[in-house]
DNA sequence: TGCAAAATAGCACGATCGTTCTATTTTGTG
DNA sequence: CACAAAATAGAACGATCGTGCTATTTTGCA
């Protein structure tokens, strides 16, 4: 399954108002309503704010009422619970992620150019996360032995971008940019690696220079694993 | 500073009622009692477990006070407040890691059978932490931009330990065990990529192989930087 | 052994949280 | 415009949290 693929899964879910006045064959209303999908989105961006600098777990109700000038039950009113709340925030921040991240990247000719471009663009958001934070780290470290359907989600989204950078390895191991012997799996490992050394060193111990490094480390990687060296 | 010499300064505050009574002139007793701090240390170490589980912020009073079959209050009376509580935890977390990592390395000559032994008790313990989760790596999660004691504390313990892992790189270079050229930082960069890496995808991720592959990596970047190839 | 001080317990406070229930307002449409 | 449904607000709930205050017990030493 590719990441597109999963992000039009994600999609679904939009309309469900629609689909169950059909089914109960009850309300007469045939279309669904847009106000309220509307400020539904509004919500849930307020809400990634909010949860990208203090976290899922930090994401509360009465703060997301304030932010989005709503009291708490009308906000409350959109998911049913908070759990849902916290999904819907994942699902727009991997719908983010892969814009800016992977379909960025499908412009490149496939091989060793969209490797460095899904890197690259990766670094970018990264950086500039700096400042705001991470839920696919964050959330990693919340949710790190607390199942349930947030963790599933969270697991889920990152698994689906991890799978398409590994894919992206294998493409250009078949394009001939690598060579055949790679394991693909250990360079998405150490590049991953690099990332997240950029984000804690970076964010939280304010450690100049983080950037430099996380982009000298992926040369290094690239030369490591038999890349033709280059600019 | 080595990071011997700042675990001594952790220790210091052990003890302040004795000091305090010599001070004021007032109370008669010249030494400090001693069940207190003994419970004392039984209560931090109860709350080193809950923390490593549920981090700095998920360690709650109540549930340490029911962990150690006191009332909330008598734990209380140990600390003052949370912040006190959660900075002694990260001071026994550090003071173990010092142990298990650190010292143990001492033993090793210094040069790259150092930097070797280093890496190896440190990937270890965190191996083993991808059990019951590590406060350095949730901690810094935790405390990104929420400045206070809690976050000097933690940030002041890792950057002990990251400098101490530099400083064995600078001395292999100094025995000639590395290249003379070799950026200690862009190393130790990389080097701890691998251990984020192995505990994001080990504990949050369950991937199977993790380790093999934290190790795989740290072979790559020894021989990348130049280290002579072996075992 | 007695006595002061330290250690611990018990209780209650204010605040915040997610959630529920019940009005009230707003929306879209016949 | 009218009317039903959707959207939002308001208030209250039980639970949990850190913390302060006041007993009560335990400790260590003269």
């Amino acid at each position: 399954m590719s990441i597109a693929s999963l992000s039009a899964k994600l999609i679904r879910k939009a309309r469900p108002a629609s689909s169950r006045s059909a089914a109960d064959g009850k309300t007469a209303s045939g279309r669904a309503l847009q106000k309220g999908q509307q400020t539904k989105m509004a919500i849930v961006d307020a809400a990634l704010n909010l949860a990208t600098q203090f976290g899922l777990e930090g994401l509360s109700i009465g703060a997301l009422a304030e932010a989005t000038h709503m009291s708490k039950s009308g906000v409350f009113a959109h998911f049913g619970s908070r759990e849902e709340l916290q999904i819907s925030v994942i699902h727009e921040y991997f719908a983010q992620f892969e814009q800016a991240v992977f379909y960025a990247a499908m412009e490149q000719p496939r091989g060793l150019p969209r490797v460095k471009a899904l890197f690259s663009n990766w670094m970018k958001l990264v950086a500039e996360e700096i400042q705001s934070g991470c839920i696919f780290i964050s959330g990693a470290v919340e949710f790190d032995d607390r199942p349930g359907p947030v963790r599933d989600a969270l697991a889920t989204s990152v698994q689906t971008w991890l799978a398409a950078m590994n894919r992206s390895i294998v493409l250009a191991k078949a394009c001939g940019h690598l060579p055949a012997d790679v394991d693909e799996e250990q360079m998405a490992f150490e590049i991953h690696g690099l990332i997240l050394a950029l984000h804690y060193e970076a964010r939280f111990l304010h450690k100049p220079g983080s950037v430099e490094r996380a982009n000298k480390g992926f040369a290094n990687i690239l030369a490591h694993h038999g890349a033709p060296t280059v600019s």
